[in-house]
DNA sequence: ATCGCAGCTGCGAATTCTTGCAATAAGGAG
DNA sequence: CTCCTTATTGCAAGAATTCGCAGCTGCGAT
């Protein structure tokens, strides 16, 4: 599964520098091998290291966001999750009424990608793709 | 373009109550045409009623998108921003880099939605579709 | 090794956003 | 038109998130 040692790599690579902090954001985020909420990850790195500052842990997930290694889904209601582009499926379907995240093969996505970076140039990773909706179950209820 | 109404009569037809205060917010966000921030939202809103509350904005604002009838962007490093699913074309391509969003024509979307559908009852209306990425300005600064 | 200088971190303060609750008012029933 | 029910608002307290800056530290150069 994910290995922390590619992110530190990545990272390097982009002149990033490897701080333990980093270190141990990026091993929580990457071996909890699911969504994780900023103060979940907080949490968890707490364990090991209770030094480190809540702002720093912000600070860090965005970076890994921006240079496209995590991904952040704002699910509504103040709930924003993280997690690593490499966990399971690499589709994540946002249902924005019960906030719940459903993934799914990426498969469909591919032809979408290749006309939007031939045709606009914009370059997006199918792992780290969100689309927000509503899901089956929500649709249900909600024509009830 | 939007028309008020139309966004009032949805909201009617789904029980919701049509007050003044929701009224103003979503003149200010259909008329504006563009992405707005909460706060801009809230400054516009108060030249025309200045007891406006913030956190009524707020409350507002997440109604809209769960009934589908807005979207919310979340740029990264807080930027957040709102606009009506009727504003100009339909897919927003969200650059995760430099914060802009470039808009496009949803009709290479069709297929996968189609497909998000029936395979996984998903239900995603195009035109509150964003999706995250590096615009081709930025994938040229980055790799330099 | 060690130096030096950005890039990072921690801290506290400032923002931004959400929540709980009492008071208010929209809209259907009579 | 008036009453009633209950969704909605405003307010103030409380989370969550970001910012500014001084000091620390990774890491390339020496």
């Amino acid at each position: 599964m994910p290995h922390c040692h590619t992110f530190l790599a990545a990272l390097r690579e982009k002149g990033y520098r490897i701080t333990p902090q980093r270190e141990i954001v990026i091993e929580v985020i990457a071996h909890s091998g699911r969504h994780m909420s900023a103060d979940e990850v907080l949490e968890e790195a707490h364990k090991r290291a209770k030094s480190l500052n809540r702002a720093t842990i912000y600070r860090t997930l965005e970076m890994l966001v921006d240079e496209g290694l995590a991904s952040r889904a704002d699910l509504g209601g103040g709930r924003v999750v993280y997690a690593t582009g490499e966990h399971g499926p690499h589709l994540h379907l946002v249902c924005r009424h019960c906030g719940r995240v459903l993934e799914v093969d990426e498969a469909p996505v591919e032809p979408l990608l290749e006309k939007l970076r031939t045709s606009y140039g914009f370059d997006c990773r199918p792992k780290h793709f969100a689309i927000h909706g509503v899901c089956r179950e929500c649709q249900e209820e909600l024509e009830r």
